[in-house]
DNA sequence: AAGACGAAAGTGGTTGA
DNA sequence: TCAACAACTTTCGTCTT
C-alpha cells in the first residue's frame, strides 16, 4: 500500500484498535513495529497490523548516500497549524555577537536591535494575531477536554484561520467560532461529536454554536455531508460498556436500515442510539432506553421512535427482544 | 418502583411563495 | 418576510415488568 501523506482523512473502522496501544490485543506481544514506509503499525509478535493509514511524516524524497542526505534536509520544527505563527519562526536573540561570537559593530548592533524589536511587533502586536493567538489556545483548551486528537486540531485551526481571513469572527465571540471548526473538523474527519457535547465543553449554548456553524459552512464553501451514524457507534459503545459483538450488530442494523430508507431525514445520533438499543438487546446487554439516549445526547423518545420503526420495518420479531 | 409507552404542545431551522 | 412543515424535545399520565 501506498503510504498516505497530506491530509488524506482517515476512515473509521470499528475493529481498527485506537493507533496508540501499546501492546498487541491478538498476542500480548509489546513489540510494535512502526513501518512508516507502508504507513502501518505492526505487531513485532504475530505480525497484527495494529493501524494502517498513518500519515506519513519523513522525507517526500529519497537518498543514496549520507552527504545527499545531508544536504537535502530541510531543518525546523514541522508547520503547524495550531501555533500562531505556523511554528516558523526564527527569533532573534539578545546577545550584540554574531555566529561566531565576534562583537557586532555599532551599526550592525543598532540595526539588529531594530529588527529584534519589528519582529516582537509584527509578531504578537497585530490584531489578528492577537485574535489568533487567543483562539488558538482556546481551541487546545476545548479539543484536550474532548479527547480530540492532534490532526483534527490541526484542521480546526486551518478552518479558524480562514475564517478570520473571511471576517467571520468579527462581531462574535472567538470561543463560538473555534468551537464551530472544532465540531466541523471532527465531522470532516469522520470522527463526529454530538453537538450537545462541544457545546458543553465550551462556554457557548447549542443555538450559538450552531449558527456559527451554518455561517462556517456557507462562507467557507465546504461541503460537509450528513455525519453518518456507524461514525458515533464505537464511541457510544464505549461509554456503555458494549461489547464489540453488540457493536456489529448496532453496525448491520444500522446498514439495513439505510437499505430500507429508514434514514432519511433523521437524526444521526437518533439512528445511532435506537440501533444500539435493538442491538443491545438482541445480543442479551440490554441497556435502558434512557442510559442510551443520555451518551447520543437525544431524548428517550427518539429513541422510541427510531427503534419502533426499526423494529417494525426490519421485521425484527419483537418476542425475540423480550 | 423503574422502565417503557404514546399523546400533545413547544422549539428552531428550512423551504417556498 | 412570513407561513407551512418536518423532525425533535418537553412534559405528563398510563401501562408493563
Amino acid at each position: 500500500m501506498e503510504p498516505v501523506r497530506g491530509d488524506a482523512p482517515e476512515r473509521s473502522s470499528l475493529h481498527k484498535p485506537e493507533s496508540d496501544v501499546k501492546s498487541c490485543p491478538e498476542c500480548g506481544s509489546s513489540s510494535v513495529v512502526e513501518d512508516l514506509t507502508r504507513g502501518e503499525r505492526v505487531c513485532g509478535g504475530c505480525g497484527l497490523v495494529l493501524s494502517d493509514h498513518r500519515i506519513d511524516t519523513g522525507a517526500e524524497w529519497r537518498a543514496f548516500s549520507s552527504e545527499e542526505a545531508d544536504s537535502r534536509s530541510r531543518v525546523g520544527a514541522p508547520m503547524r497549524y495550531t501555533v500562531h505563527d505556523k511554528g516558523l519562526s526564527t527569533v532573534i536573540d539578545w546577545r550584540d555577537r554574531d555566529v561566531s561570537g565576534r562583537k557586532l559593530s555599532p551599526t550592525r548592533r543598532s540595526e539588529i536591535y531594530r529588527l529584534r524589536k519589528w519582529q516582537i511587533r509584527s509578531r504578537v502586536h497585530s490584531s489578528m494575531d492577537r485574535n489568533l493567538a487567543q483562539a488558538l489556545s482556546e481551541l487546545e483548551r476545548l479539543a484536550s477536554q474532548l479527547g480530540i486528537p492532534q490532526p483534527i486540531r490541526e484542521l480546526a485551526a486551518l478552518l479558524y484561520r480562514k475564517s478570520i481571513q473571511k471576517k467571520l469572527v468579527r462581531g462574535r465571540s472567538i470561543e463560538a467560532m473555534v468551537a464551530a471548526t472544532l465540531y466541523a473538523a471532527c465531522r470532516i474527519r469522520q470522527k463526529p461529536r454530538p453537538l450537545d457535547e462541544v457545546a458543553d465543553a465550551s462556554r457557548i449554548d447549542k443555538k450559538k454554536l450552531g449558527q456559527c456553524y451554518r455561517l462556517l459552512l456557507r462562507s467557507l464553501n465546504v461541503r460537509i455531508p450528513l455525519s453518518n451514524p456507524i461514525d458515533y457507534i464505537s464511541r457510544f459503545a464505549s461509554q456503555l460498556e458494549l461489547s464489540s459483538p453488540v457493536q456489529l450488530r448496532t453496525v448491520e442494523i444500522l446498514e439495513r436500515s439505510r437499505d430500507m430508507g429508514l434514514t432519511i431525514g433523521r437524526d444521526p445520533l437518533g439512528l445511532a442510539a435506537a440501533a444500539i438499543y435493538v442491538a443491545s438487546i438482541m445480543m442479551d446487554e440490554r441497556r435502558t432506553q434512557r442510559e442510551i439516549a443520555e451518551v447520543a445526547r437525544v431524548t428517550e423518545v427518539t429513541v422510541r421512535n427510531r427503534y419502533k420503526e426499526i423494529v417494525r420495518k426490519l421485521g425484527i420479531d419483537t418476542m425475540s427482544l423480550v
